[in-house]
DNA sequence: GTAACGATCCTC
DNA sequence: AGGATCGTTACA
């Protein structure tokens, strides 16, 4: 399966600062075949985590075994297993050496990191996937550019007042997305 | 080797 | 409010 021409995101999109590309995402759409069928999704909710300093990031400890997809040019996948059993889902943006990451929270009607790719089937798997060409993942414009919020991140208390109250996850507003987009399709 | 800790979710 | 559940990390 080939994504629809001139749509894709390239890695031009995600080599920029976390906090412009999280809400950047939000409209834009998940693209992930299945059995040969299209099936896509509209990206909800973000998180931004940004460099060693931000206490909230995994890379606040610098360069692990599980941080080193951080630190990689923007564009690759960063999944890891929280609490012994939910994938979370990031996409690291940022030029290499800069460990940053957007954590996928919600798609069009799935809410939740956990129920996100548990929903889409990302796993362990997917660490470290190009979306820039991968033929399994993929993101898309659309011409969809929601409202939003922005607000504290969620679950990330350890922290301390200066990190764990960053307005750095960002939801779009409105209850039912659908009929309030369109795609080029 | 040992232990503590989660970027969560589900059930009570 | 509490339990599930296990990879990652730090430390002995």
């Amino acid at each position: 399966m080939i994504p629809t021409m001139n749509r894709r995101i390239d890695r031009k999109f995600f080599v920029g600062d976390a906090l412009d590309i999280a809400p950047a995402l939000l409209g834009m759409e998940l693209v992930i075949p299945k059995n040969g069928l299209r099936e896509s999704f509209i990206i909800t909710e973000t998180e931004a985590y940004r460099g060693e300093e931000d206490l909230a990031c995994h890379a606040r400890k610098g360069r692990t075994p599980r941080t080193e997809m951080m630190y990689q040019t923007g564009g690759v996948l960063y999944v890891y297993l929280v609490y012994g059993m939910h994938w979370m889902m990031n996409i690291v943006t940022g030029i290499q050496g800069s460990p940053q990451a957007v954590l996928l929270r919600g798609v069009n009607d799935i809410e939740g990191p956990g129920r996100l790719t548990r929903s889409l089937g990302i796993d362990k798997s997917y660490n470290g996937e190009d979306l820039d060409s991968s033929h399994r993942i993929w993101l898309e414009r659309t011409n969809f550019n929601p409202p939003y919020k922005a607000t504290p991140r969620i679950g990330i208390d350890y922290a301390g007042p200066v990190w764990k109250d960053k307005p750095w996850r960002f939801i779009t507003e409105g209850r039912n997305l659908s009929g309030n987009y369109t795609t080029f399709s």
